[in-house]
DNA sequence: TTTGTTTGCTAACGAGCGTTAGCAAGTATA
DNA sequence: TATACTTGCTAACGCTCGTTAGCAAACAAA
């Protein structure tokens, strides 16, 4: 009855379900045991998939990262397109990529700072470069006339601010479709930038 | 030299070194030896003064979250004040105390997670009586005509999430002072929301 | 001088932590 | 049939965790 052949293989089982408890409890208040008995094993077994706890942690927060930077470049791709509806559109995309998975995006968000070094000065240097990538988004949209806002720097943080904090609050099975959601923030976010409206 | 009578309760400097702990590391990667080497005491030490680590975490939450309370109720007091620049004043009230201590406000924001119940749902419901204060507020602006937003949900989230990513960034010796700071908040974000602008 | 409070120490408790070694069964490939 | 990979177990390692008990010095109030 019970498929030999797993949906997913183990280690992606492993690397959701520590997802899940990371989003709940916290990277440093999941313990390898409650990881393991989430999936019905015993803890030492996890090793015969995975090298640590925190290769887990660093394959979610890099994996997302890609993520991110994969679908602002699509958004941002053709040369021709105004600069207001690129910012609709990586606005959109960085919508699509938070609620694709929400747990892992909240670890992304939030988990960041328990990779040990290395890893955590590379991982902030990506999040920097992104974040770089709206404001000089935000700042060509001003310099063309396309878009105002009275501090490019607090508008790009505040822009950022309120897309992140969509994880705290999304639920899967709420009223509103990811579309519907990345469509009425787009609205909400570039109301407030847009020389005309 | 040095001063016989502290500058702080023992009890008071514990709570702010903690909270420096908590915010840099988080609550559960934090040990209770690493407080007390930062106090240059011995682990048992603190439990002279303290009843336990959770206890710390407590007072930080709920503390903040009066304060919260407090700074909103002065800036709503007045009933002739019009809702928009009630909703101004509770912005700049917002933004001041987490200026004031944003190691706690980072602790407030984030970690109140390690609650155990029932303080844990305590705090929620605290903390949705005022997010529901804010909205109320917005709603009433709208319907007066002094607001407009797509919506009011909308609005009152991505208004919070803006705030409170401010302990993320903001750095007390940085260029801006905390009220210049409150201003330009209040007035990027007020500017998105008010209806003859 | 007595009493109580504040402060801090040493030593240890039971528990849980991440991880490893060694073994074994099942499955896939050759 | 032989080989290799996947999967999972038991048992244990060294370590750290939050917390407590018991003691003692310093100091303030009576």
């Amino acid at each position: 009855m019970t498929p030999t052949v797993p949906l997913r293989s183990r280690k992606a089982q492993i690397d959701r379900t520590a997802t899940a408890l990371f989003r709940a409890r916290g990277f440093a208040a999941t313990s390898m045991r409650e990881l393991a008995t989430e999936l019905g094993l015993e803890a030492g077994s996890l090793y015969s998939h995975i090298k640590s706890k925190e290769e887990i942690l660093h394959r979610v927060c890099f994996g997302l990262a890609e993520d991110f930077f994969t679908d602002f470049a699509v958004a941002t791709a053709d040369a021709s397109t105004p600069v207001a509806e690129k910012l609709r559109q990586a606005i959109e995309g960085h919508v699509r990529v938070l609620t694709r998975d929400s747990a892992a995006s909240a670890v992304f968000l939030h988990e960041w700072r328990h990779l040990s070094e290395p890893a955590r000065t590379e991982f902030l240097s990506l999040r920097d470069r992104y974040e770089g990538s709206f404001r000089a988004l935000i700042a060509r949209g001003i310099a063309v006339g396309e878009l105002h806002a009275p501090d490019t720097a607090f508008a790009t943080l505040t822009l950022l601010a309120s897309l992140n904090w969509l994880p705290s609050w999304y639920r899967p099975d709420g009223k509103l479709t990811p579309d519907e959601i990345a469509h009425r923030l787009a609205e909400q976010l570039l109301g407030g930038l847009l020389t005309n409206k």
